[in-house]
DNA sequence: TCCAGCATGTAACGAGTTACATGATTCG
DNA sequence: CGAATCATGTAACTCGTTACATGCTGGA
């Protein structure tokens, strides 16, 4: 296989929570689960469509207004299985990180290379906003001790996606101000 | 496009050093450039053809022992200057880390899951492992202050993974250590 | 002489992005 | 009534992985 189909699960997961359409669960891509993983709705669909000839879900038809129709989609058993065999099974792949400013960065030879400071700032600027959003959805997800127990998971990985971008940020500031003038 | 094809930079920034190979572009993606980049020789050697065909690079034959024929390939001005716009243009678009373990945390929800302190423990081990091995690679890449300012961007790129690394231990160790029992 | 490694390619497939395509609803 | 958004789908294409395929070289 090129590469395993984890679309599958995360749609799975979030059915697992409730029942969504497609379209809630592109919505889904594009804000809250869209901080750690992305997909449009032209992948959307037709995993949903293989996950119930699977048999892992089922769908309903509901009319919206006068014939608009929504297809909300349920998990069964079957997927529920699935999806807790996929989250108790071991994951021994580190991800490969494949950061284009990085590979740029493997060309520049020397520290004295002109280019150097504004291609630093730019990325400083880029995870800066980053951080900043960061620290913005903590603070509106997790306001008090009790909804960090709620949604642990979630939690941890905003505390992760934290330390990661605080760390980034520190980085450049110090490469930065270590380049010769 | 589906994606920028950065591949075809890598290629003119390895050949800008040094000509080579789709053999050692190869063995090159599995060592040194495997630290943060990885290609099969099924997408280098197509990757050749297409940088000759748009002029940005030549080959020519060289035979080894009887008749075992190397392909070497040069970068000529139109690559070089091909290279240098890439580095030079801005990077706004942030790498989307798709870390299949981040997901299944987020499927998590309490912190009393009793699947918790295997999935952290295992991740420990992993990211333990690859830090070892960054700060094995830091000594024998760059040992002296000189070796540093040779290679610069490359050192910049060790010490940054570096610094991901130790954070990404420090998140799981301190995470296991605030389970409850 | 045999085997690991050198050396180069193609084919098949899955994942993911962009673009094409259509129609309904809701709110100002 | 018009625009934004809801809602669902397909097509074309690129990227990347695994597998298929072939032949040569150098050293034990």
């Amino acid at each position: 296989m090129a590469q395993k189909n984890k679309l599958q699960f995360i749609i799975l997961g979030l059915l697992n929570q409730q029942p969504l359409t497609g379209y809630d669960l592109t919505k889904a891509f594009e804000h809250e689960i869209g901080e750690f993983w992305q997909a449009q709705h032209s992948q959307v669909y037709p995993q949903l469509k293989r996950l119930e000839a699977q048999g892992y879900i089922t769908h309903e038809i509901t009319i919206s207004g006068e014939k608009l129709e929504k297809k909300l989609y349920h998990i069964v058993p079957a997927g529920q299985a699935a999806l807790t065999t996929w989250i108790t099974a071991g994951t021994p792949e580190l991800t490969a990180t494949k950061d284009e400013f990085i590979l740029k960065l493997y060309f520049v030879r020397t520290n004295r290379d002109p280019r150097l400071p504004e291609m630093l700032t730019e990325q400083l600027h880029l995870h800066q906003d980053k951080l900043e959003h960061l620290q913005q959805r903590l603070t509106t997800v997790f306001p008090t001790k009790a909804t960090q127990s709620e949604n642990f998971g979630h939690y941890l990985i905003l505390q992760h996606a934290l330390g990661r971008e605080t760390d980034y940020v520190t980085w450049l500031k110090q490469t930065l101000t270590a380049l010769p003038k």
